[in-house]
This record gives C-alpha cells, structure tokens and sequence, in this order.
DNA sequence: CTCCCGATAT
DNA sequence: ATATCAGGAG
C-alpha cells in the first residue's frame, strides 16, 4: 500500500499526464448522459458516442423511448453488445422517470441507484458530471490503476475500492481524480498492454517494478 | 457466482 | 482465438 507522500505523488504525475481529463461520453443534457452511462456497460465509449449521436437524433425525451416496441430500440442500440437487457432497462427507466419522478431526472445518488440498469457506478458519474456532486466512479479502469498502484488492496471489492479512494483523496478533488484515473488506465496503464517503460509512477509501482523485472531485456 | 453480448485490439 | 470494454441484476 502507498503512503499519503505516495498518493500525492500520484496525484499530480496525472494531473500532470492528463490535465484535461474529462467524461468522453458524449452528451448535452444529465438525460442524455443517463442514457448513455447505462449503454456504456462492457463497451468502449468510442462505440458508445457512435450509438448515441444517431440515438438522440431519433429519441429526445423519455416519451420518444416509450413509443417505439421495445423491439425497435434493441436494433437502434444492437451493436453495442447487452442490448436486450439495455434496451429494457432504458425503457423501465423512463417510465420509472416519468411516473415516479415527474419527468424529472433526480439529482440524488440513491435516488438514481434506484432507476434500473442503473447501479452505484453509473450514478456516480451522473451526478459528479452532471451536478457537480463530488463522487469517484469506480469503473474498470479505476478499479485495475488503483490496484497495480497500491492505492487500494488487491482483494478490495468495487465498493472498498471507493471507499478506500474517497479516504486518501481530498474531497475537492474527487471528481478531477476520478477522471485523470480513468485517462491513465485507458491510454497508459491499458489492461493488456500497460505502458510500464515509460510510466512516471514506475518507481513507486508495486506491479510495475514486478513487470519490468519479469520481461528484462538482457540476456547476460 | 452467472448471465447478458457486439466491436475491437492483441 | 482470446481479452477487454466507463456494469448491473438475479
């Protein structure tokens, strides 16, 4: 485990590797990001934003979502892979929004858990991007980076992940993190082929200095 | 724990 | 061929 000199470190080599990190879903409006944070599970946010920029042409409000046959939107959202589970769910979701909630997407964490297809995660990013409530989404990228790092412990559940993060990290500085995390496992600490050689965290970086041991160069 | 699942990289 | 991708529900 990293100290807090550690973290810190950490910290701002990412700020400094990423310092526009951002939410790359693409999106005009919290509805819009809902929709697009629960289609982004087990997918690529590339295939996702090449979804949605013909899906939100085509569907504005929760009504538009309601009218087509279920059947309808499982093809507009096909090639994003889950699509019969996605599909449904974005479908329960604007009804649970409209009859629930009146037409108004809420604005509250444990409110939002509460919409199907929508879990801990997706209303993490929600309301961190959406309504600048500080929060750190742990996805697959934040999940993997912490770990290899030593920020959290190898056998830390998803939910311990957060919490052991939100701990470590100043509060102000929740949402930034949570993106700069998200950008280093994406382009740098990738999960097949992790950039190790050229990593400025090399040198703290317990998995690090164990690849680079594993795969030296010499012979002699 | 399993299942859902197509697109892309390796 | 296989691993991975901004997970969630049963």
């Amino acid at each position: 485990m990293l100290n807090n000199t550690q973290i810190r470190y950490c910290l701002d080599q990412m700020g400094e590797m990423f310092p526009d990190a951002h939410c790359e879903l693409i999106h005009s409006n919290p509805f819009e990001l809902i929709i697009a944070v629960s289609l982004s599970a087990q997918c690529t946010d590339a295939l996702v934003n090449k979804v949605t920029k013909e899906l939100f042409k085509k569907y504005k409000t929760p009504e538009d979502y309601l009218r087509v046959p279920l059947e309808e939107l499982q093809t507009d959202i096909r090639s994003i892979g889950l699509y019969r589970n996605k599909a449904k769910n974005i479908q329960s979701l604007c009804r649970m929004i409209l009859d629930d909630y009146n037409g108004e997407l809420p604005k509250d964490r444990d409110e939002l858990t509460k919409l199907p297809g929508v879990g801990r995660k997706t209303a993490n990013v929600v309301v961190s991007v959406a309504f600048d409530v500080p929060a750190i989404a742990v996805d697959t990228h934040v999940e993997r980076v912490s770990k290899r790092l030593g920020i959290c412990r190898w056998k830390d559940s998803v939910l311990e992940v957060e919490k052991t993060l939100m701990k470590r990290i100043p509060k102000d500085e929740w949402s930034v993190t949570h993106h700069r995390l998200i950008f280093f496992g994406r382009y740098h600490c990738k999960a097949q082929n992790p950039q190790c050689p050229s990593c400025p965290l090399l040198e703290i970086c317990r998995e690090g200095k164990k690849r680079m041991k594993g795969s030296a160069v010499s012979h002699g």
